[in-house]
DNA sequence: TTAAACTTTCAATAATTTTTGAAAATTAAA
DNA sequence: TTTAATTTTCAAAAATTATTGAAAGTTTAA
């Protein structure tokens, strides 16, 4: 396998990816040029890349800059913008599960303790929902503790939690 | 809010969350109503509450005995067939996390692996592609370890994981 | 056997999501 | 200003994904 054909393979395995990290494909894929290119990238460049349209590419663009994945850089003396994307690892990791946290995580969070707060009215099946959407509450409000410490460990997050939990 | 409101709204809430765990609103929906359902449930049940075809219902069903969240409950002499799903919140997402792991995760881990070994032939680009799917592959590596732990570890592995990493 | 009860399949349809591309908006140089 | 370069918007079209429902298949009881 040589360049040409590696650096499809991962742009397209990146962007089937998205699902998995809740973005579009385009959106991945973007970012997954970005992140194997040696320099900042022109929104032309990037169409001609993809293969994809104007339109979209300034779409999905924006949505990874609201993500804090991509920024932009002005070139003195350019008109045109420059994207480029975090290319620390960890650091993108981080960032991705603080923004699916936000996005995600914490308004479930908010209804099921809703749910789960709704009077016991002593009919079986109400203690049942009561019941399950308590541990369902339970089980979401410490897997954001979780990701929290995560979010604000800075370096290396996975390896640390790993290391701690193999010992 | 009493208990059909509370009820909907839970399964609606679950059902969305699907995309979060990969899989469809129907069958995200079908494990939230038995979730809380006190009893097992056929078919039939299933369709009139969340308002879903036969053939809907037929096929996710399925799908959630793939994943082993549901079992098929047979009971004497009757000749149809009762869903069930695990009650267990730890158990449950031990399951999923498991799944995931095997359909998403492996087959990305190969991948990035035979990317990030592609012979350098010393351009600046080379070097960035193998460079940067390399770290990409060891954090999707630290990450399989640490969800393989999880996987292995039966009871309460996201408390438990949380305790490690606050010490 | 046959028949009734029930489940599965799958082509057609519907719903949803993504993408396009041209017009409108913005920006900055002339 | 005016003009040209560039970006953004958004309605329409295309692509993808989910759902239906009726026919085919399966199972068990009579």
């Amino acid at each position: 396998m040589e360049y040409q054909e590696a650096k499809e393979k991962f742009i397209s395995t990146w962007g089937s990816l998205g699902t998995l990290w809740g973005i579009n494909k385009a959106m991945a894929q973007i970012q997954a040029l970005l992140f194997i290119s040696t320099r900042a990238l022109t929104a032309e460049e990037i169409m001609a890349e993809l293969q994809i349209s104007r339109g979209n590419t300034s779409m999905n663009v924006r949505q990874l800059i609201d993500w804090g994945i991509v920024k932009k850089e002005l070139k003195a003396g350019e008109r045109k913008e420059y994207f480029s994307t975090e290319k620390d690892v960890q650091e993108l990791a981080r960032i991705i599960a603080e923004e699916r946290n936000r996005r995600e995580i914490q308004p479930v969070i908010k209804t099921l303790q809703e749910i789960s707060s709704i009077p016991d009215d002593g009919t079986e099946k109400t203690k049942e929902l009561i019941k399950q959407t308590k541990a369902l509450h339970d089980l979401a409000k410490t897997a954001d503790s979780l990701l929290d410490k995560a979010i604000n460990h800075k370096q290396n997050w996975v390896s640390t939690a790993l290391l701690k939990l193999i010992k």
